[in-house]
DNA sequence: TCTCATT
């Protein structure tokens, strides 16, 4: 750790900071009213992810856990857009820097909250600077290998922020393990110095050691996994089409119950439908459970919603959801969602067809985002009826996204129906047949 | 042989 040389100045935070600038707040600057209503943070906090929570837990039962270390400015559990079911997860944000730096080293991997199987996280959120260029995966260890030895094999070079090897729910190791260094050299180091460099007791081949998958190539390879499965089976036996829009939980009841009345064959399902929650999109949103647009009451909360449950969000092309642009004389016929509503360059945009009914702009969006940067989503509505014609286009930033979307999303089985999904074609190309 | 979830 040289100093720097050369007597630069530091190319941030120019000596101390002061704590307050009240300098046109217009509210009382005398220090007579030190409690402010409004919580304030530091302008260098930190937002930490936090995982493995216990799904019955929300904020305030999370909130005495995380308060020992500061005052918090937000903490929000991470829910389902369309469920609102909990992820497991959530994002906290203290007052002061410091107080999450001291939660991290005393929270993360430290304790393991009730009913959990693993310890719980607390580290930066992935939005707070990045860093997947320093996590490595590790292949090919030998069974018995724990995350000492693997530390010990990395710590040659450098600093190890996390080690962990994959285990199955009973505890034996998958044979594999996530490592992550202090920085991309010290990773590059050890991916030169160990991948291929020897084979471990018990090991089929020799030690493999590669950048981890990022998050995008693995809901990407969930996804395809997804399309595979769903796509070698036929699902006659599922109402597909006609069930709520409380997908999630529902799909995955009666995948359960299918699997158990009809014998492991069908148990893939349960795995895809429980893998479902961000793809919600085959949301399979009840037909009889919405109002069609002639009968909505607009503002009424939605006369289809469920009783006991929260109205279903970001499922658009009913009720009141989309009001903005539901019967408005400026509108389109197709939802403003926002974006773009030009095409990208050429070899960009697709067409997608067989959409389920209730599958709107947010759905879209979501379920081709794995695949690159969508800059534009629609899905084409009846002006007349409000309703879904049941095709739609995407845009990408760029052609391999484009590509790699048709690849993976083409003939996604839902319901009775597959997805098509091709390149739109430069001219005459609105017709679905 | 890619966790476990990232508004």
């Amino acid at each position: 750790m040289a100093a720097a040389p050369g007597g630069s100045a530091p190319p941030s935070g120019p000596g101390p900071r002061l704590a307050f600038s009240t300098a046109d707040s217009g509210i009382g600057m005398s220090g007579l009213n030190p409690g402010p209503a409004v919580p304030m943070k530091d302008h260098d906090a930190i937002k930490l992810f936090v995982g493995q929570i216990p799904r019955g837990l929300d904020e305030q039962d999370l909130k005495p856990l995380f308060e020992e270390f500061g005052h918090i400015y937000e903490l929000t559990v991470l829910k389902d857009r369309l469920t609102g079911l909990h992820k497991g997860c959530a994002f906290l944000t203290y007052c002061a820097r410091d107080s999450a730096l001291k939660a991290q080293s005393a929270l993360h991997e430290q304790k393991t909250l009730p009913g959990m199987s693993r310890p719980i996280q607390v580290k930066p959120a992935a939005s707070e600077g990045r860093g997947e260029d320093r996590k490595l995966f590790v292949g090919m260890l030998g069974k018995q290998q724990g995350e000492e030895d693997v530390r010990r094999l990395f710590q040659p070079f450098g600093h190890i922020e996390e080690c962990t090897v994959l285990r199955s729910p009973d505890g034996t190791s998958k044979g594999c393990a996530f490592v992550k260094f202090g920085s991309q050299g010290e990773a590059q180091a050890a991916i030169q110095g160990l991948h291929g460099s020897r084979t471990m007791t018990g090991a089929s081949s020799s030690l493999v050691v590669k950048l981890a998958d990022t998050d995008r190539e693995r809901a990407l390879r969930r996804m395809q996994q997804m399309a595979g499965q769903l796509g070698a089976f036929h699902p006659a036996p599922l109402p597909l089409g006609a069930c709520g829009a409380y997908t999630t939980a529902i799909l995955q009841h009666q995948a359960a119950l299918l699997a158990a009345a009809q014998g492991p064959g069908l148990g893939q399902v349960a795995a895809v439908a429980a893998q479902m929650q961000h793809v919600a999109a085959f949301s399979l949103v009840a037909a009889p459970l919405l109002p069609t647009a002639a009968n909505a009451s607009p503002g009424g909360g939605g006369p289809g919603a469920l009783p006991g449950l929260p109205a279903p969000m970001g499922v658009n092309g009913f009720g009141s959801l989309t009001p903005q642009t539901n019967g408005q004389p400026g509108s389109d016929s197709i939802y403003n969602n926002g974006l773009s509503p030009y095409p990208g360059p050429e070899g960009c945009n697709l067409f997608i067809y067989h959409l389920p009914q209730e599958f709107g702009d947010a759905e879209l969006i979501q379920t081709f985002l794995p695949f690159g940067a969508v800059v534009s989503a629609k899905v084409f509505v009846d002006r007349a009826t409000n309703q879904s014609k049941c095709f739609g286009f995407v845009s990408f930033d760029n052609p391999t996204s484009a590509q790699t979307a048709i690849q993976a999303m083409n003939g996604f089985q839902i319901g009775m129906k597959r997805l098509k999904v091709q390149l739109k074609r430069p001219k005459d190309a609105n017709r679905p047949y």
